[in-house]
Order: structure tokens, then sequence, then C-alpha cells
DNA sequence: ATACTAATGAAACAAATGTACCCTAGTCAA
DNA sequence: TTGACTAGGGTACATTTGTTTCATTAGTAT
């Protein structure tokens, strides 16, 4: 006899029940918190799950679902289970295809249209650039990044925060990566201890920012090995670069977009990990320790 | 003692199954056949069924359901229903054409799983991402930042370059963008001016950070409307947002991928400028304007 | 400490589920 | 006709399911 404020009624759609759910997330008890917050993550699950399994899942017992059910104004799991249940019927939570998909949304108002293009333009965008890119030049730059003494990465404007990602994450798990330029500072002048012994990774998109093109120069010059992103293949860091990397950034917007040069990044570094731990066993300990450590396996908040 | 050619282990997809189910449809008994042409026009209702259930929808008996399973070489209902479960679980979307692209790539040596595994990844994280956005949301979101004095955008790790990125690119077109915490300060510091004229896009994928979190509760306090961008809907700053956003940021490694969150404050920008420039013509001119300026349309370096 | 309450876990129950078994009706061949 | 055979229906059974009930634990005020 504990059910709170909302009603609830058997009429409900997921949504609302989810909503509910998140509302009511802060005021639960520990274990209810816990059967919540994966049925928040994993919403799919309980339209095919028995109380049994999804309790097992969530790691918590069958009761807590009964009850979690309950305190959002249920009879019990099977009503609460049940608007999941039609709504994959109805065929709500599976898309056909991606055409379709994209037809779907963003019909809503003017702005429909700005919603489905800049989505289709995010996964475009991905495709054409990995399509373009050859997987064992990918490989050579990890190689070259894993034997390299210290690696640069540069960008300016977007990219600056482009390079400071990669560089962060880079340096969760290795020595000497650094993102130039360091602020009130200048991409040449941070170039001026590197040598042949490093690596300069470095991003710019049209419009072609001429610190960085120099940069690259000057790089150059003093042996420093180039790793050059750029969303041409005849621009001029791509063209003097060891390794060159085309990314797409087409948008329907007036800037560029960062994504591919993310995901691009990404995988670079995922690559260099790889090199870095060849050995597969003492990989995989070292990423469930990585995760461990960011915390990514704890509960709660 | 019926079955036929196909072996069909139970590993196989709903896809497999409804495949083999439809070539063996000619083959099949009266009511076999019933059976199997509901399957084929509702396959959403086998993972959701009971076998009385579905038997009962398709108007056969039970027993039916479970000949049919045999008849293409499951052991019973249950090992046929359960890749459409695992299936749902998953919140399978399916585009053929990606399957077999992703397929064509990344043979080549012991690090094409992973390539190919990089890059599936950031299309899913996408897809995930914006098939669970409602787009009437972002433009809320987007018309409470237009409408605001200034607006903050908060991370911390790879997030704060995430939040530069944003901020970098909104503040080339609008006034009072920032990212924080300001380097040699915290987050609640810099929040010390904010109050409800303005807004907080504050973002931390798990493991939540703790400085993140409480900045959300402090913004709430002074009454900063908040937008959060987290990738579960149970996470802390989620919960209490105005308006919160899930992203998918699942990477085979160690570290969450930004992809999914660069995408969103890319789109979510979009709109923002889509709300202050009403006016379809001025929107166009301005477009071009910013893209002269960045210089996109000159040609070379 | 004590009593009291809320939260959680364990066990038991009736209802449902998937399946096995048997029966009927119809067909075809001898 | 008979017998063999198959498709399909009916029923019984063990298992699983959602739920209830009760015991145990943890936390809090007295």
């Amino acid at each position: 006899m504990n059910s709170i404020s909302v009603p609830m009624s058997d009429g409900a759609d997921s949504i609302q029940v989810l909503t509910s759910l998140s509302e009511e997330l802060p005021q639960l008890t520990p274990e209810l918190r816990k059967a919540a917050s994966y049925v928040l993550e994993n919403p799919n699950d309980v339209g095919v799950s028995s109380i049994r399994e999804i309790a097992d899942a969530a790691d918590v017992k069958p009761n807590t679902f009964v009850r979690l059910a309950r305190s959002i104004g249920f009879d019990g799991y099977e009503g609460f289970r049940s608007p999941f249940r039609e709504e994959i019927r109805k065929g709500v939570v599976n898309f056909p295809d991606r055409a379709r998909w994209l037809q779907s949304i963003g019909r809503s108002g003017k702005l429909g249209g700005l919603y489905r293009n800049m989505v289709s333009a995010a996964i475009t965008n991905i495709e054409e650039t990995f399509a373009g890119i050859d997987e064992r030049q990918l490989m050579m730059a990890a190689k070259t990044i894993w034997k390299s003494r210290q690696t640069l990465t540069l960008g300016v404007g977007v990219n600056s925060s482009n390079a400071q990602n990669f560089s962060y994450l880079a340096s969760t798990g290795m020595k000497h990566f650094h993102a130039i330029p360091r602020s009130g500072s200048t991409p040449i002048d941070d170039l001026a201890w590197a040598d042949k012994r490093d690596v300069l990774i470095a991003i710019t998109c049209k419009p072609y920012r001429s610190e960085v093109v120099e940069a690259v120069r000057v790089a150059k010059e003093q042996g420093v090995k180039v790793i050059g992103i750029s969303d041409s293949a005849a621009s001029p860091i791509i063209v003097e670069a060891d390794h060159g990397f085309v990314v797409s950034a087409d948008t329907p917007q007036f800037f560029p977009s960062s994504v591919s040069t993310i995901a691009l990044l990404e995988t670079l570094l995922s690559f260099v990990i790889a090199v870095a731990t060849p050995n597969v066993v003492s990989r995989v300990e070292e990423f469930h320790d990585r995760r461990h450590q960011l915390g990514i396996y704890e509960e709660e908040c």
C-alpha cells in the first residue's frame, strides 16, 4: 500500500512509464532505484523478460520489480510490462531500415527537415570517412605513434578541442601526449623541441588555418613525423604528411562537423592501444582494469 | 520427426527464421501455414507473446506453433522465440546495406575486427542516440538557450573538450557562450554569478563526475536552467535537468565515445541557429556570409 | 539498550506456460 | 472393408511465472 503520487492507469504508454520512473528515481529506496535504473537503461528488456529474468539482469530480487511497479501505480509487474509489450507488437521500436527511419523522424514542424538532415549528415560523414580510409595506413600511423617519444596534437578553432579530446584520452593510458598550441603559445613555438623522435597530429579543415599549415612545414623540417587530418585530399597538411587521413565534415550548417574527426581519432587511439598491447590476454585485462579505474563498472551515481 | 531441409541451429537470428519460414511456406500443412503466415506478417509478436497468446492471435491451436517451430528445426517454441527476444533486447535496427558494407571492410589482419567494431560502434551510437531523442525537446532546449542571457557548457575530462567544441562553434555566431570550468577554476565557482536568466549545459557519462553532478545541483538551486547530457536515463544530471538527453557512448574500448555527444551538440546548435533566425531568407544569407567569413568557399590553401 | 518502522530477502502459492501424449477424422492403398 | 498413415485437436503434466506472505535486516527515535 505504498503507492505514491502518480496514479498511472493501465492505458499508459512506455514513455509515460519511463518518465515517471525517472521522476520518482531520487525518492526511491536503493534497491528500487537499482531496478528503475536498469529499466531506464534497458527499456527494451521489459517487454520480453519475465520478472525473474529482468531481476537477475538488474541484480535485484524478483520482488523488487513487483514493488517498483506498484510504486508508480500499477497493480503488479504484469501491468507494468504490458505497455512495453504493446509497443513492440505495434513495431514502435523496430526500424525496418534506416531510410524509413530517417523519413519517420523529424516530421513535426518546420525544423523536422533540419533534424533529419543533421542526423543523416552525421552518419553519412562517418561512412564516407571510413570508406575512404585504408585500415593498414591507420595501423602504420598507430605504430608510428607508439614508437614515438611524444605525440603532439595540433588544432585551432574547433579542432583545438578535438585535439584536446584525443590527447586527454590517450594520456589516460600512455605518457607523452600533448595538445598544442598550449594556451598563450603558438603552434610553432610548441614545436621548438620536437624532432625526429616525435609525432605531430595536425588537424585542420577548410578554411585551412595558416598556423597549422605552417606548423606542419616546420615540423617536417625538424624531422617530426606528421599525421595529417583534413577534409580534402588536396589539403596541404595531407599532401605533406607521412600519414594523411581525409574526413568528411559536411553539414547543412555554416560550421564543419567534428563528428568524423572525433570518430577517426578514437579509432586511431584504439589502434595505438592494440599496437601497444599485442598480447590479447593482457589487453583484455588492461581493458577491464581501466574500466574499473574509470568506474564504468560501478553501480549508481 | 518431420524436420525438413534446414537444420536451423539455435544461434539463428530472426531474419534467418523468417526466411526459412517463407521458403517452407508452400510445403506446409494448412494449419502450419496459417501459423507461419501470421508470424511473417507480425514478426514482432513472436518476441513478446506466449504460445497461447500467439496461437489465439493466429487462430490456431498452441500445439501448432510447437509443430511449426519443429518443422524448421527448432526444439520447440521457446527456441523459436529466443532470437526474436534477443534482438528486441539489443534494440536491433536492421540496416541491410550497412551490414554488408561493414563486412566488406576491415578484413586484412588481426586488427580488422577492431576497425570494423569501431566504425560500427560510431554509427550505431549515433543511430541509437537520435532514435531516443525527442526532436521537440531539442527545439525546446534550443529556445531556452536562445532566450538566455548566457549559456555555460560544463564538462570535465573528455567532455571538457566537447564542451569547448560547442562553445567555440556557438560563439562564432552568438554572444555569451562559455565553457566551464575555466582553467584554474572549479565548476561551482564559475557558476557563482549565474541565475535564472542563464543556461547550463552539463555533460558527464559513466563514471559520473561528482563536480558535474554537484554543479547541476547548485545550478538548480540558483534557478539556472539545466540541459543534461549523459549516457543513461538514470543519470543524476538527466534526472535533475530541465532538458535531458541520453547519448550512446559505447565502444569496444575502455574509453567512452564522444562521437554522439558531438553529434548531439552540433544538432542542438543548429536548432539554436534556426530558432535565432526565424526568417528563412535571412537565414540562408547569414549562412553564406558565415561560410565566406570562414573561408570555406575559397579555393585551395 | 529498546521499541518501532521501513526495506529487503526467502519461501510458498496459484495461475500460466511449454510440452508430451493420446485421440479423432480424414485419406489413400491394398 | 481393413489397415496404415497423417493432420489436427484435446488434455494432462511438469515447469515457470507473477504474486503473496512472512521472516529478517537495517535504520531511527525514544
